[in-house]
Parts: C-alpha cells; structure tokens; sequence
DNA sequence: TGAAATGTTGGGGCG
DNA sequence: ACGCCCCAACATTTC
C-alpha cells in the first residue's frame, strides 16, 4: 500500500490503471485519488468469471445501470470508462500492452471469489514488474484490523461495533471534478454484455424500480438525513414506511456510495439514537465482512459447523411456495413479491420470510440464499450470507435455534395499520407491479389468499424438536468419541 | 433484532 | 374488616 510516485524518468507521467470493481463512484475512492494525482488514468471494469458467477440475475442488472452511470460520471470529468470482459490478468496485461501503464489500483475485496483473484492478479502484476496497489475503503476498517483484547476476531456484534465505533474511521476523500484521461482506448459496449439477459421480460419492471448511480446515492443519503434520521431507530422496523430507512443497500453493494461517506455524514448531522442507530447499521455491514474475512466457506458452510448436522430439507415443494409468495402467510407472500418487483425486501421483512423458510418449513438456509443472491440487487455475499445463517441459528452472534418469529405477531408489531401488506397483496400498487410482471401467473388480484400452507404452532414445535434431535446425535456422536 | 410457558404480584369483587 | 379467589399485568424462565 505504498503511495504511487511520478515517474522520476519522464515528465508526463505514464498511465495508471484503476481497475474498478465494487466501487463505482467518483468521491471517497482511494484507488482513483491516488492515480488520477499522479497522471494520467485509465479506469476499467473488467467484466470476469467472478462477477459472472457470483451476481444473480438481478444484481446483473443492477450493475448495467450502475455502469452506465459510472461511464457517464467517468467521461465528463475526463476519463472514460473501457469496459472489457475476460480474465482479469490477461485483459490487465494487454491494457499495459496498448498503453505503457506502469501502475494498477483497486479497492480491496475480502470475500471468498475476489480475494483469490486479487492474490493472484498482485502476484502476477508484481511479478511483471507493474506497481500493483490494492487501498481500503469498501468498510469501514479493514476486516483483518479488528481484534478482540485477546488478539482474536469477534464472534459477536455488540463487542465488534464497540470496537469499530471507537476507531479514527478515515474521512472520505472529496469528490474527484477532473481526471486526466488517455484518448484512443479500445472498449467494449456495455449493451453487448447482455447484463439483463436473466431477468428475461421482468427486466424492464425491475429497471423502472432502481435509481442508480452516485448522485442518486447522495440525494437518497442528504433526503434521509433531511428527513427520517432521527426516528430511525424506531421506525426503521416499521415495514410500512418504507421512507424511514436510508434505501442505500443497491448503492453500498456496487460502491455508488462509500461506507465511511455515510459514516460521516451522520456524524456530522446529528447525535440522536436514530444516527447511531443508522451507524449500527453500517457497522453490521462490517461485521458480516468481518466474519466472512475469517470464514472464507460461510457462503456455503454454516459458520457453527456442527449445524452441518442438522436435518435441513433441500429445495421441496415448501421451497417453491415461500419463492412464489404462495405460503398463505400473508406478511410472508407480501414480502416475497417486494423482492420480486423491487429486487429489495425490506430488513425486517427478511428476518421474518428465512425465519419461516429455515424453522417452520425447514428447508436448508442455502436454499433462501441462494433464492436472494438470485433476486437482489443488493446482494453482497457477506451480507446475505451472514443474515441467513444468523436467522437460521447456525451463525454468529446470541441467535439461537429457538428464536422462531410468529410471522402473525412480528407483522402486528411491525405493521400494524397493515400499509406493507395492503401494498404487496389484494389490490395495493406493488401488487399490481406484480401482476404487470408476472402477467401469466396464478397469482390473482383478490382478496383471497392462499390458504396457511403450515400450521404456525405445529411446524414451530417440529422445529424444536428437530433441533432437539440435532442435539442429541451430536452428544451421541461426542460420547462415542470419547469412549473410544 | 422471539415466543410461549410459567411464576409473581396486586387490586378488586365478594362472601 | 378480612380472607379468599380471580385474573390482568408484569416478570422470569424455558424452549
């Protein structure tokens, strides 16, 4: 992480590559700052097996938008984004080819896919002789610096945000108003790239719901500070007043907007539970990068191991039903179709849907993550991963298997004038949306739903029991062990 | 960032 | 006035 310097041998200095990844913006991004002060830049996403891979069909579309923002950011302030696709070693390689770039940055990435890529990519580059300089600022703080008094990661999030919270947590950098570009720079058309080509003919509806881009980041961060921040902690559960939360998730999970940029402006706006509550929230977002830091197979493996044990269902019938929001739970189908039209669900909502998914159906955490990597377009592997493992039991923190939600209790606390669910079901807007969408489902415009496809109490207690019999097997296995 | 079951308490109706 | 019972409200424990 050593600072880039000129060029002692010339005087225009050669250029550097800024190899963006999830951090499309212009303000508070290390790895453009510190390129575009030395010389010329060229900046670049490259579009690769990782990105492939890993983004589900909505998160796809998220990012077309989000670059075509970023190209037209890029290019009014002097340096145009290239696009290109393949593996990011050969493309970087031949971009120092065509254009003597002597110098790579990124923003660093500290989940599983990217972080073995990026190993590799600084290991070539160096080994090329190219300056290869990865900078933080996707969290917060970097994962690896956080540290129990003992020298440990932590296990559990209120000790973490006390550690987090008393850091100097960096100020961002200001937004860059005029970068010195290269002309004549072959790039691909984002067009050809056919981003949206998984969400098929829901792409437009979705589209219709996403503002992307980093302007559109600050306005939805200046109209929450302006407005809802300070009966944040309060109404952010409210799942009616989907104005009472920041709405940043898309923009955190493509880099539109920096943590430590929310971080601040809520510092600098006000001292009340609601900006601290918000804080907290930002925080989590750490944590779960934290924790995946340390676990690089929790997208996959539950993070307490001896849950590989329990008895999950794969993906059933039950499954298909919580997807299709035809479960007969009324808070539950009413989400479900948020995320189907919105590609974002609600916070609370999402506690209560895994929570049915993995207790009362049982069906395997994997099989929701799996669904939400598919349908979000915030998904962020750390997040996701984090939240559904923390529902189901199997993750960190003081969550045990017996916190099963009462969906009919939750939505009474949560929405008690039924705004959310009038929206999402019978004849409310988001249902019609839904309806537009899906115009050959069964799914009808009325006020009959579904009937309860699980009886609440009953799946509640073979939950617990099942998780009794995980115990159990577990203690038989110990004893075996220890007797031999 | 549960929910249900169980325990405790205290006020009021009533004999 | 007193004890008894009921039960709502709240607290604690258990799952």
């Amino acid at each position: 992480m050593t600072a880039l310097k000129p060029s002692p041998t010339s005087s225009s200095a050669a250029p550097t590559i800024v190899w963006l990844r999830k951090d499309l913006r212009l303000a508070d991004n290390h790895a453009l700052t510190a390129a575009a002060t030395v010389g010329p830049v060229i900046p670049v996403f490259i579009l690769d097996d990782v990105f492939e891979t890993t983004l589900g069909a909505a998160a796809k579309l998220r990012l077309k938008l989000s670059l075509e923002a970023l190209s037209r950011d890029l290019a009014q302030v002097g340096a145009p984004l290239t696009l290109r696709r393949g593996d990011v070693l050969n493309v970087l390689r031949a971009l120092i080819t065509e254009t003597g770039a002597k110098a790579v940055t990124w923003t660093r990435l500290t989940d599983g896919a990217a972080l073995e890529r990026d190993k590799r990519v600084k290991a070539a580059l160096t080994g090329d002789g190219v300056d290869a300089e990865s900078h933080g600022g996707f969290t917060l703080v970097d994962p690896w610096t956080v540290k129990t008094g003992a020298g440990n990661q932590f296990k559990v999030y209120t000790p973490f945000w006390r550690a987090v919270s008393i850091r100097d947590i960096e100020r961002p950098l200001p937004r860059l108003k005029s970068i010195t570009g290269v002309e004549g720079i072959r790039s691909e058309t984002l067009a050809d790239w056919r981003l949206d080509a998984e969400m098929g003919p829901a792409t437009n509806a979705l589209a219709s719901q996403i503002t992307a881009g980093e302007q559109a980041a600050l306005d939805k961060l200046d109209a929450f500070l302006d407005g809802p921040a300070p009966r944040y902690a309060d109404d952010r559960d409210q799942m009616g007043l989907p104005n009472a939360v920041t709405q940043l998730s898309d923009h955190l999970a493509v880099g539109e907007i920096s943590p430590r940029t929310i971080w601040w402006a809520l510092k600098a706006t006000g001292d009340t539970p609601g900006h601290e509550a918000a804080r907290k929230q930002i925080v989590w977002r750490d944590f779960a990068h934290h924790l995946l830091f340390h676990d690089p197979e929790m997208e996959t493996r539950c993070w307490r191991r001896e849950w590989e044990d329990f008895a999950w269902a794969d993906e059933n019938d039950a499954a298909r039903k919580w997807k299709a929001g035809r479960t007969g739970i009324d808070v539950v189908d009413a989400a479900m179709r948020e995320l189907w039209v919105t590609g974002r669900m609600h916070n609370r909502a999402r506690m209560i849907v895994a929570s049915v998914l993995t207790k009362n159906l049982l069906v395997d955490w994997r099989v929701g993550e799996a669904w939400f990597r598919h349908t979000l377009i915030d998904w962020d592997p750390a997040n996701n991963a984090m939240g559904w493992q923390w529902v189901a039991g199997c993750g960190p923190d003081a969550s045990p298997f017996f916190r099963i939600f009462n969906p009919a209790t939750q939505a009474e606390k949560f929405d008690k004038s039924k705004a959310y669910r009038r929206r999402w079901l019978y004849q409310g807007e988001g249902a019609k949306l839904y309806k537009a969408m899906w115009p050959k489902s069964d799914v009808t415009l009325s006020l009959e739903t579904p009937p309860l496809m699980v009886d609440l109490a009953t799946t509640r207690r073979a939950a617990l029991a099942a998780w009794e019999d995980m115990k159990q097997r577990r203690d038989e296995k110990a004893s075996i062990e220890e007797s031999a």
